[in-house]
DNA sequence: ATGAGTGCAAAGGCTTTGCATTAGG
DNA sequence: CCTAATGCAAAGCCTTTGCACTCAT
């Protein structure tokens, strides 16, 4: 049966995805904008700013900069920060599956890794008991495994 | 029976833990460098520089970024990154009980709260699960929390 | 037209480093 | 004694900001 492609993110979807959450804060999905958004669905891992304009050069600095900012305010990326400096960028949930990282602490490297259904479901459970005990809203979490990757080992 | 305390953290143990963990090292447990292990243990959540030398003033800057990063070396300390331009830092697990963290990302506040143990569970079989698959050795795992703390909604 | 977006260059701000001095073992 | 540690000041470095120009609606 010719359903609709079960990949999420099939770059039209895509687009239209970023370019609607952009418009609900009333921010034009320019073409710099949609390059940089192509940049993040094409790596395949978290990027810092540099890989982005090395991956496209016709990006400028701080026009990107500026841009990662309003995408990750209007929820088409996200920020991850680690030891090595630099803010790593990805594609933020909902355009991508939900995963969790592995961040090799020699060379900062990043990888993705999906949680088993168990473990999010303690996730979700917990999230829930914190946010009642605190009077915390818990809006999102993070679970990275930090360790040495196969090449730095 | 007077067994040793149960409290792990008894002060004096503290120290003497600082020290050989630095000694391992070749590395002095200096007077400073009692003050700031000191500085981290009254804090009940983790601190910016900052924060540290407001805390005891007899403290310079640059000699406690650079006594951070040896205790943090060291495995005394631990780094915490949050998206406010600061780095945090508080006493290493082992010298403190195993916990994790939620983070305001209002008001930057860092709390820390206790996973549940099927929670810790699922996690460590998720460690050995990553590690097994991508050749990563993985030597520790941050479980964070974002979202609003009760004072900033 | 008219406000958002862009890009260059300059400024910011946390952190690191150079270097001469002091102190620990 | 000899090396680690300290502290002031200066430099680094990723990121942000000022400002004039351009583009989209």
């Amino acid at each position: 049966m010719d359903a609709v492609s079960p990949i999420e993110d099939s770059g039209i979807e895509l687009h239209q995805d970023a370019a609607s959450r952009l418009g609900a804060r009333e921010l034009r999905y320019t073409s710099s904008r949609r390059a940089l958004v192509d940049v993040l669905a094409r790596a395949d891992r978290p990027v810092t700013l540099p890989q982005i304009l090395q991956a496209d050069p016709t990006l400028s600095q701080s026009s990107t900069y500026r841009n990662l900012g309003e995408l990750v305010g209007a929820g088409v990326a996200s920020k991850i920060l680690v030891d090595d400096g630099y803010a790593y960028y990805e594609l933020a949930e909902g355009l991508r599956h939900h995963h969790h990282h592995v961040v090799c602490s020699s060379c900062g490297r990043i990888d993705d890794f999906t949680a088993s259904a168990e473990l999010e479901r303690e996730l979700h459970r917990t999230l829930a008991q914190v946010a009642d005990r605190t009077g915390f809203e818990v809006s999102e979490h993070r679970l990275d495994l930090i360790g040495t990757c196969a090449d730095c080992r």
